[in-house]
RNA sequence: UCCUCUGUAGCUCAGCGGUAGAGCGGGUGGCUGUUAACCACUAGGUCGUUGGUUCGAUCCCAACCGGAGGAGCCA
């Protein structure tokens, strides 16, 4: 089957002249003597405007019952368009209908609710908004591959089935098998041991940036936490760079860095489906993310922002206490009104942050960074890792955790230990930054939260 | 897990203590280089479920179920 795409079409200076195209219809405008088609294949946000006369072959069986929905494959020229709204325009010499679509498809040409559109994820791609969100979803995969490759950095694949627990990542699904409707526990575990989904690859990576030096995962990581907001979702994909040789300043360089990268490479290669998320979606999106690229980020200490939070005069929901967690509200603050830009705070009380993040000589924090951006919150979580082994388990036992248990991680720390650090980065977040879509359900291709796993 | 909002036609919603309406979508016909086309006609609903109050409930009350938003936790 040979067929032009219509983003090829579309780009064109002078026409390509006869060609054959297959896609959807979007929607039909007949008369007695043609119609008109708008013919959508997913290569591009923009349509195909098909002429199709009366008369040609297939008019009757193939245009006729074509209403939206349906697909078609349609041969003719391309010429430019007499009317308004668009340059080149598809003159049929033959129509043939590859599949009708019946009188109840759901989608329609005027906008639905994005709730709606969940409920048909099977067919909400063949939308404006979610197929323009799943080419950039696409390209952003590619350029975060990119991104590290170019600097050097090995794509480790981390487990998905795992017996560790990364300590204070969340609740965590169980693997077991069953026995009709028994479930195999104990002496029968699979595996001889209970397992778990990964909710983070970073311990394993980890024992590969301390042989390879630069790594980094990118894969599905699940949480069974019962969270319902629009930034949770139960199974999620997420980006973690580990890197040897490397302390928390060199760790948040590189976040932003990349978050750069990324924002620009959307900027410059999804450029139409953001123009189109820009005007239907976020008015304003355009404006930040050439913000984003442009200006350099803050940076601010976790002792720095409680004063400033204190000082802010700002009525807060929750307290702003040294020890205390900051608050989404609190993180908000920050990123959207006093800096306007995205924020990364660092070095946090060792009290409320995981065994793993490396002490630092104040004996009270530990270097631990999170990366704030404008609408979201935290996009990007990392630190500087414990490298020294008497202070790590030290850390394990003060998070009362049984050191047997992370043997083959403590074990990191006896041979040839060093200095190393890395982060997390929330891909659909970092996507609903991009993109200005205000729900995690809606850049994933099949949303899983609590209750609700369809399709 | 907690708090708040919500559930009427395929979709988006209006409505009212006396058993329902619009726009879009669908169907039929017409018309026009149209472009969220237009015009006319037409078919669609046990008003989320179960109880209760009432002469009478889609409307008031309760519980449950579903959906959404926020908090916590995090990415």
């Amino acid at each position: 089957m040979f067929r032009t795409r219509v983003v090829e079409i579309l780009g064109n200076e002078t026409s390509p002249g006869k060609v054959t195209v297959m896609g959807w219809v979007r929607t039909k405008r007949d008369s007695k003597a043609f119609s008109f088609l708008e013919l959508n294949d997913g290569s591009c946000l923009a349509n195909l405007q098909v002429v199709a006369d009366a008369g040609i072959p297939g008019y009757e069986e193939g245009v006729m019952p074509a209403r939206t929905g349906a697909s078609v494959k349609v041969e003719g020229m391309i010429v430019p368009s007499q009317g308004q709204g668009q340059r080149w325009e598809l003159q049929a010499v033959k129509v043939e209908l590859l599949g009708a679509a019946e009188e109840d498809y759901p989608l329609q040409k005027k906008g639905h609710s994005m709730e709606f559109m969940r409920s048909i994820a099977h067919l909400r791609p063949r939308s404006n908004l979610f197929g323009a969100v799943f080419r950039v979803r696409s390209r952003m995969a590619y350029s975060i591959h990119r991104f590290f490759q170019e600097r050097g950095f090995v794509y480790v694949h981390t487990p998905i089935i795992t017996a560790s627990d990364c300590e204070g990542a969340g609740e965590m699904f169980r693997v077991v098998t069953m026995d009709g409707e028994v479930v195999k526990t104990g002496e029968e575990e699979f595996f001889g041991k209970p397992t778990y989904l990964t909710v983070s690859g970073q311990l394993e990576g980890e024992t590969f940036a301390c042989a390879l030096s630069d790594i980094y995962t990118f894969g599905p990581t699940f949480r069974a936490e019962n969270s319902h907001t629009s930034r949770h979702a139960s199974e999620f994909w997420m980006i973690e760079p580990e890197m040897a040789f490397c302390d928390l300043l060199a760790d948040m360089d590189l976040a932003e860095a990349m978050i750069k990268f990324l924002v620009s490479d959307a900027l410059e290669a999804c450029a139409e489906d953001l123009g189109f998320f820009n005007q239907f979606v976020d008015k304003g999106l355009l404006e930040r993310l050439k913000f984003v690229r442009d200006r350099s980020f803050e940076r601010i200490t976790y002792t720095e922002a409680v004063d400033l939070l204190k000082a802010s005069g700002e009525k807060f929901e929750y307290p702003v206490e040294y020890g205390l967690n900051l608050q989404s509200e609190h993180e908000r603050y920050l990123t959207e009104k006093h800096f306007r830009c995205p924020t990364t705070v660092y070095n946090y009380p060792k009290e409320i942050k995981p065994f793993y993040m490396r002490k630092n000589d104040d004996g009270k924090t530990v270097a631990a960074m999170d990366l704030l951006v404008p609408g979201i919150g935290e996009i990007v979580g990392g630190s500087q890792r414990e490298e020294r082994l008497e202070v790590l388990r030290a850390n394990l036992a003060e998070h009362g955790l049984d050191e047997s248990h992370y043997d083959w991680y403590v074990d990191l720390r006896r041979y040839g230990t060093v200095p190393h650090a890395g982060f997390g980065l929330g891909f659909e977040r970092l996507l609903m930054f991009v993109t200005g879509v205000a729900n995690i359900r809606d850049v994933i291709p099949f949303p899983r939260t609590p209750g609700a796993a369809d399709f």
